[in-house]
DNA sequence: GAGCACTGC
């Protein structure tokens, strides 16, 4: 294993772009890092060839930092010549900044640059419509100067769309070409250069580089979009900018939220002065019903159709939970509309589904226009749109006048005690039920109908959805906060702490990887799995895979394990899907079975038209696309590394067997054992009843298995299933299989068997 | 014998 690690004290802050680590063509996330002026504190020098080619100063030039005034903008940007680059601007530009000043926070950015400049963070609140996305990074941009510095202007988003159609947006506004002046960053794209100013970037990518830049050199000013989603990444940024933020005084952190939870962000950043904005929606009539409904899906599907046949003109957009539900309401609108239309002479009607694994193109449809009438004069056509919470945050449809909210979705679950990530169907926050009917008022007025009482909003709803940090295993988190330098866990700062007992089991976790040293620091292996975007487990099994002489397959599996399922099952295909499977069936397990797809899909037979081949074998083709290209990124940083790309003769007996065991390197913590002569399993340590999920090529014979997922759904399933020799597990994961650990029991004796026998084995070598 | 809300590196 590779021991050499790049030096973090000078990975900070190069002076010239150099071979090897630090070629910033080489690694995406040093872009930037080759033109850094050499001291953040003091450095207004023009960064080195910024304005080669342009003898002519910009109207900025004048400009004094963070002593700026709206009006002086204002006039930089009525032009003639672009304030950025000088070059002439166009026609287009002037049309945009008409509307651009019709927004609501134009009116208040002086108020935003008097604030901006007297305090190192700010709160900003600004509603839908208020234009805050486009226009305050902007705002920033103007008075903070960041190409005067040569640093950056940094804007975080939680979704990767967002952060790349809205740098194309400011990039139009700005009359720049996109990936100069203002670029983006997201996971496999940075379309930035020497030139960029403004960065729009997912906020994991901002996590990622401040693993290698602790204090976030390249920055000038940090914004964080849509703070109020309280994702993963953001709740661990805000952490590291409020300490970051002591560290730099000259560091300039904006914090953007919709109004909800405004004083929660004002508390957590030292009572950090706030700007709130109004946005620009219509208004939402709200109304409820005066009972509880007894079942949410048919109180849902008698609201549309009453909604059908009486209100007026405009789109419908219903909240439900899951796939199946929503195709199941699908199809029963649309029969039942289909009745009203013949009985009652109701318009048309045309229902969409619409859920994260939906095809994009299906998805697209949603953005179809509603139907004509039937007939001249007739009444008008109405689309329905039923959807997940997908319709909540990350896709906004113009048009839609009415929504019907049950008042559920699917949340993501974690409990600690079992180890176990979980989907449950629970009640939404009031934030999210303020979101779904603020979907009714985008283009008019419109109507909710939240099929809850009045009280039950009042009293049974919380204020906000828990944030994830509080719903989630922390293994990975804590791999990253390690990395990024925290130290003492307990005592980071975060908006909500996690539970203890879930803090300890990702130590824990972590220690039996060996990622940590048993008084919680990074190991050297550790610091190796932080360079992966990948759950610890699945980092540790590839980077333990050259000691098994497989890591050109396990690059191809781990891929394979972090990307949507391969394997598509449509309700109307199932046995033709069952059999274009067992053509890929190992029947040691479904591990082997996946990479034996993912090799024929590499292979002659989908050279010519994989499109075609994945469709006649029932697989996804995004998903193996996707695989392949987490195979590249995973590959470059295993080349980085210096880890062995390896491959066992695939005519070699062991081919397999080594694979199944470099799987259990990672995934030592998650092995079953049949249990008894029924087709029940337990898991190892925690000793929980599980059966192997239906959609397995395992037969029950497996007396061990490793399992990729646990699945808590009517019954306790493992799926992605291996079989696995007892005795490697004694050998390639000691620590955890120490037997004095185990409670007595069927498996502590099993496991007490294999160590005699392979004592026996050694003993009679030995004796030889 | 079949539960993949949604993101992200």
């Amino acid at each position: 294993m590779a021991d050499r690690r790049p030096d973090e004290q000078e990975m900070s802050r190069p002076k010239k772009p150099r071979t090897g680590d630090l070629d910033p063509t080489a690694n995406p996330y040093l872009a930037h890092m080759y033109e850094e002026s050499d001291d953040y504190n003091t450095g207004y020098k023009s960064r080195n060839g910024y304005s080669n080619g342009s003898s002519t100063a910009t109207s900025l030039s004048k400009f004094k930092r963070h002593q700026t005034t709206a009006l002086q903008a204002h006039t930089a940007e009525d032009g003639p010549n672009n304030p950025l680059n000088n070059a002439p601007l166009s026609q287009q530009y002037f049309n945009i900044l008409k509307t651009r000043r019709d927004l609501p926070v134009h009116k208040q950015r002086q108020e935003f640059l008097d604030l901006f400049q007297k305090t190192q963070i700010l709160v900003f609140v600004g509603e839908t419509g208020s234009g805050k996305t486009t226009q305050i990074p902007q705002f920033v941009v103007f008075d903070d100067l960041p190409h005067m510095s040569g640093k950056l202007v940094a804007c975080t988003q939680p979704r990767r769309v967002a952060a790349m159609s809205v740098a194309q947006r400011v990039a139009n506004e700005m009359d720049v070409k996109l990936g100069d002046e203002v670029g983006y960053s997201i996971r496999f794209e940075d379309v930035t250069s020497s030139k960029t100013i403004l960065k729009y970037m997912t906020d994991g990518m901002l996590l990622r580089e401040a693993m290698h830049d602790h204090d976030l050199t390249r920055y000038s000013c940090i914004i964080l979009d849509e703070a109020h989603e309280r994702t993963l990444s953001t709740d661990i940024l805000m952490g590291l900018l409020k300490e970051v933020a002591v560290r730099r005084p000259d560091l300039k952190i904006v914090i953007m939220s919709a109004t909800l939870d405004a004083q929660k962000f004002q508390r957590y950043f030292m009572d950090a002065p706030l700007l709130a904005v109004p946005g620009r929606t219509h208004p939402v009539e709200i109304f409820y019903t005066p009972e509880p409904e007894r079942d949410y899906v048919e109180a849902a599907l008698r609201t549309v159709l009453q909604i059908h046949a009486t209100e007026p003109e405009g789109d419908i957009l219903l909240f439900l939970t899951g796939e199946e539900e929503i195709e199941d309401a699908c199809r029963k609108i649309t029969l039942e509309a289909d009745e009203m239309i013949r009985e009652a002479d109701a318009g048309p009607i045309k229902v969409y589904p619409l859920y994260g694994t939906l095809p994009p193109h299906q998805q697209q449809k949603i953005f179809e226009p509603a139907p004509p009438p039937a007939r001249a004069g007739g009444r008008p056509g109405r689309k329905v749109i039923v959807g997940t919470n997908i319709a909540e945050t990350s896709l906004t449809i113009d048009g839609i006048v009415y929504v019907v909210d049950p008042g559920f979705s699917k949340q993501k679950v974690y409990n600690p005690r079992i180890r176990v990530e979980s989907l449950l169907v629970s009640p939404i926050s009031k934030a999210s039920a303020q979101q779904r009917a603020g979907r009714a008022g985008r283009t008019r007025p419109g109507k909710c109908f939240r099929l809850y009482t009045e009280a039950a909003f009042k009293k049974e709803l919380i204020e906000q959805t828990y944030p994830e940090i509080l719903r989630s295993n922390l293994a990975n988190t804590v791999l990253e906060l390690k990395k990024l330098g925290i130290d003492d866990l307990v005592h980071f700062d975060l908006m909500d702490p996690p539970a203890p007992e879930t803090l300890m089991r990702a130590l824990e976790e972590l220690n039996y990887l060996a990622c940590l040293d048993d008084d919680g620091n990074l190991t050297q292996l550790g610091k190796l799995a932080s360079e992966f975007p990948l759950d610890p487990a699945l980092a540790v099994m590839l980077i333990s895979s050259p000691e098994f002489y497989c890591s050109n397959e396990m690059l191809s599996l781990t891929a394979l394990l972090s990307v949507p399922q391969v394997f598509v099952r449509p309700a109307s295909a199932k046995k033709r899907a069952d059999e274009m499977k067992a053509l890929f069936a190992h029947p040691d397990g479904d591990h082997l079975t996946m990479l034996n797809v993912y090799h024929a899909f590499k292979g002659p037979a989908a050279a010519n038209d994989p499109k075609r081949w994945c469709h006649e074998h029932f697989l996804s083709l995004r998903a193996l696309q996707s695989a392949d290209n987490v195979r590249q990124q995973l590959k470059r940083i295993m080349e980085k590394n210096e880890l062995e790309l390896l491959s066992t003769d695939f005519n070699d007996k062991n081919y397999y067997t080594n694979i199944r065991r470099a799987l259990v390197a990672g995934f030592f913590m998650q092995i079953a054992k049949k249990d008894g002569t029924g087709k029940t399993y337990k898991t190892v340590k925690d000793d929980q009843s599980v059966l192997l999920h239906p959609s397995t090529v395992l037969n029950v014979d497996s007396e061990w298995v490793v399992y990729n997922e646990f699945v808590l759904t009517t019954k306790n399933y493992v799926r992605t299933v291996t079989s696995v020799k007892p005795e490697w597990l004694l050998d390639i994961a000691p620590n955890y299989y120490d037997l004095s650990t185990f409670a007595k029991g069927d498996i502590r004796t099993a496991l007490q068997k294999t160590v005699d026998k392979v004592n026996r084995r050694q003993a009679m070598k030995g004796g030889r």
